[in-house]
RNA sequence: GUGGGCAUAGCUCAGUUGGUUAGAGCACCAGAUUGUGGUUCUGGGGGUCGGGGGUUCGAAUCCCCUUGCCCACCCCA
């Protein structure tokens, strides 16, 4: 608009006190959730050393080769810079380094909140600045962690409201020797036949040849029938593992959706993988992805230790939510009447502010959210506006009022009115709300 | 990075083959009701029609450039 010079850098946006709710009820499903896991909540910086990125997600991926929000320190080395968080892993797994937990207390249960950012063109469900839930554990190999971690996120979006239709596709990626020995033979498969396949995936094969099996061409599609199953090469250990995971996961009462072809596009992760979808949206239905990346505590620098956790986006969530009519309306005006102020100190004339000045004093002092008029409106406007923020009492004070000591309690419900004492009213609504 | 679409009031949008002073609904303000909200009625404020250039007697409308936003692809949350 002419009358705003500037705007919102591109691919972020405003969260305006009324449209915040959404986010207000995915931050209260996310610690309500981690409360239940026993998890305490972790807060990293939100940016890092650029070599943090891109030695843990890999410098081929999209993220670390295109999507960094990079600040330079010194001339133009590119190493030598701080880089916004693109995620949250990366950091937590610093942190927990860095506070010395391999040594002392290695088993930790962690989880963060926050914004990430990522350089991106924004569009649907995408943005620069996005939030995120996630957790994280460390220390432990055990399967029935992986399961809970599943559990976990799905009672994170069951919170929220999301309905049975919501689905956890699970799947392993086996160890790390097992991965670079699948690699070698997924790209001696791929390479003599990779002019029948797909521009996109020629240039994955080089980047990250997994991708090519979850291709969404049918002709590559088709390609994939013969090409090398991870379950060839996948040593004892990881194969029981999986196993043990998905028994977890049913001892639970989860039914996942086992996904061969689900490949997360980060280097890090080792065994158990999975993504948290919600069908009815289509393409956009995954909310959440997630797996184990037991290299990754060694590979930036702390002794090799196991480690597992999920992140959940807030803008698909949000969106999700949006698109299946949650919360109820019945929920967004319970939650207006939470936010609404409880009393309304409204002063008829101009000589009656500072009585009605000094009685939202009292009632603040009391608890009690108050409003007030500071724009010198009459009586009916401020009457207005009270009804517009949804408040349900007015303490109405005037000259009869101040005269006789009291003020005029009025009922916006039910359109009672009463003459008693301004203690007596503050302390009768601060026992009520 | 590649491709497509859209820019008119705070918001959602009308605006005829180019033709007086650019409209509606919602929101906001005031009055009807001099101490009373929600409903109703009346009135009011608010626009460089995204920006720049061109064609024309005349441009929101046609042409060119530019900026911004949205959507899709790659990839991901």
């Amino acid at each position: 608009m002419a009358s705003a010079s500037f705007h919102a850098p591109r691919g972020t946006r405003d969260l305006l006190p009324e449209n915040l709710l959404r986010t207000l009820l995915m931050e209260e499903a996310a610690r309500e959730v981690a409360r239940r896991g026993g998890y305490g909540e972790i807060r990293p910086p939100l940016f890092e050393e650029t070599k943090l990125f891109s030695r843990s997600l890999g410098n081929q991926s999209d993220v670390v080769e295109k999507e960094m929000f990079t600040v330079l320190r010194r001339g133009e080395a590119s190493e030598d810079s701080w880089t916004f968080r693109p995620e949250g892993t990366a950091g937590v797994v610093r942190a927990y380094i860095e506070a010395g937990c391999p040594a002392s207390a290695p088993f930790q249960k962690w989880f963060y909140m926050g914004p990430m950012f990522r350089y991106e063109r924004p569009q649907k469900g995408r943005e620069r600045q996005f939030q995120q839930f996630g957790v994280e554990v460390f220390g432990s190999k055990s399967p029935l962690l992986d399961a809970e971690i599943v559990d976990g996120a799905m009672q994170f979006f069951e919170a929220l409201g999301f309905g049975p239709e919501l689905e956890a596709r699970v799947n392993t990626m086996g160890d790390e020797s097992d991965r670079a020995e699948w690699r070698q033979s997924l790209l001696s498969y791929f390479e003599p036949h990779l002019d029948a396949r797909c521009e996109d995936c020629r240039s994955r094969f080089k980047r990250n040849v997994f991708r090519l099996l979850d291709c969404k061409n049918d002709a590559c599609i088709s390609g994939n029938q013969g090409a090398p199953a991870l379950t060839t090469v996948m040593g004892k250990e990881a194969s029981e593992h999986h196993t043990a995971f998905l028994m977890g996961l049913e001892r639970l009462g989860r039914k996942p959706k086992i996904d061969g072809s689900l490949v997360r596009g980060l280097d890090y992760y080792s065994r158990t993988v999975f993504e948290i979808h919600y069908p009815p949206l289509g393409a956009r239905s995954a909310l959440c992805g997630g797996g184990r990346y037991d290299g990754l505590v060694e590979l930036l620098g702390g002794p090799p230790t196991p480690a597992i956790g999920f992140a959940a986006g807030f803008t698909s969530t949000e969106l999700a939510m949006e698109e299946m009519g949650l919360p109820a309306n019945a929920d967004v005006i319970a939650a207006q009447a939470a936010f609404a102020p409880a009393v309304y100190c409204l002063a008829i004339g101009e000589e009656d502010r500072e009585a009605a000045f000094a009685a939202a004093h009292e009632c603040r002092s009391a608890g009690l959210s108050t409003a007030i008029d500071y724009r010198n409106r009459s009586a009916k406007a401020q009457f207005k506006e009270a009804n517009r923020l949804s408040v349900p009492f007015v303490f109405v004070i005037g000259p009869d009022e101040r005269e006789q000591g009291v003020v005029l309690l009025r009922d916006m419900v039910n359109g009672e009115e009463e003459k008693i004492p301004l203690d007596e009213a503050v302390s009768r609504l601060a026992a009520e709300l």
